[in-house]
DNA sequence: TACACGTGGAA
DNA sequence: TTTCCAAGTGT
């Protein structure tokens, strides 16, 4: 008998009890849908989520619609989710299911993780609970989950193939139980087992907690670097974009220069969101979301 | 492996 | 006010 014999049990159990009614997991939404609102939530907080997606959905129902919606239209609905060129890249997903999938979603990993802004994450979590096909999901809850739980840690460190299997070890028996252990362990990390101040007291495997048990041990390692974002090139963009969405139409270089003052830098984030698709240049020089 | 890539709410 | 951090992916 294993040490973690039953763990994957109690989590769907707790799931069961515990779960937030999100609008994506609600019966008859379908794998599209589900793969829309997985690639939206990628580093991005579901109270944000939640509006956006309800509004994309209603306008691009299947990815055929999307494929047919032009960049601009799609970069102007991502609104201010963050990281829009995963706008662009769902786009492109749409497209490449349009043309090479007969529109359909496949369950298939390798498949899923060939598509743009798909990736070992994304995919797994759209054949399992987009298709009910049983797959170890982990994100950066279930890293830390299983770093707790299971191996005694205060905190994940990076991102490890042996996560996959480390997560597979614990999922019950059953296809749609396996599935649900799956959305049961985000779940956990995401409201129970947080980042910065745990809710021991009211988890549900508390009392088999390798790092509880451990008598919760301050984490050891090297301290996460915390990514700036103030001066960045990543706010300059933002800024920058932020001008070509509220625009009707193109605007002249100078309506981007009270954008930000350095002019150097100002010009190396225009080019960058040039190449990266999220900006094109009118004929006439003026700047414009691409049509 | 490490870094770039948006945004805004909570502590 | 500053820092943390939120269902990652691509290079």
């Amino acid at each position: 008998m294993s040490s973690t014999a039953g763990l994957g049990d109690a989590l769907v159990d707790w799931y069961d009890t515990a779960a937030r009614n999100l609008p994506w997991r609600r019966p008859g939404v379908d794998p599209w849908a589900v793969l829309v609102s997985e690639v939206m939530l990628q580093q991005t907080p579901v109270a944000r989520v939640e509006p956006v997606w309800a509004a994309w959905m209603a306008r691009w129902p299947t990815p055929a619609d999307l494929a047919a919606a032009s960049p601009a239209e799609v970069i102007r609905m991502w609104g201010k989710l963050g990281y829009p060129r995963r706008a662009l890249r769902l786009r492109e997903t749409a497209v490449a299911l349009t043309e090479r999938h007969g529109g359909a979603v496949p369950a298939d990993v390798a498949a899923l993780e060939a598509l743009p802004g798909i990736g070992t994450y994304t995919a797994r979590a759209v054949a399992c609970f987009g298709h009910g096909t049983p797959q170890p999901v982990v994100d950066t809850n279930v890293r830390r989950v299983v770093a707790r739980l299971v191996h005694g840690r205060a905190e994940a460190g990076t991102a490890r193939p042996s996560d996959l299997t480390d997560v597979a070890a614990l999922a019950p028996a059953g296809r749609e139980r396996a599935c649900r252990f799956s959305v049961a362990a985000m779940e956990l990390g995401a409201l129970v087992c947080v980042a910065r101040t745990p809710r021991c007291a009211v988890c549900p495997v508390r009392d088999r907690c390798a790092w509880r048990l451990a008598g919760s041990p301050a984490h050891d390692g090297p301290a996460r670097r915390v990514q700036r974002f103030t001066g960045t090139d990543r706010q300059v963009r933002g800024r920058l974009l932020d001008v070509l969405r509220a625009a009707e139409g193109p605007v002249a270089a100078s309506s981007l220069d009270e954008a930000w003052d350095d002019a150097a830098q100002r010009s190396r984030c225009l080019d960058s969101l040039l190449a990266d698709g999220l900006v094109e240049q009118t004929p006439d020089g003026r700047f414009a979301l691409p049509a």
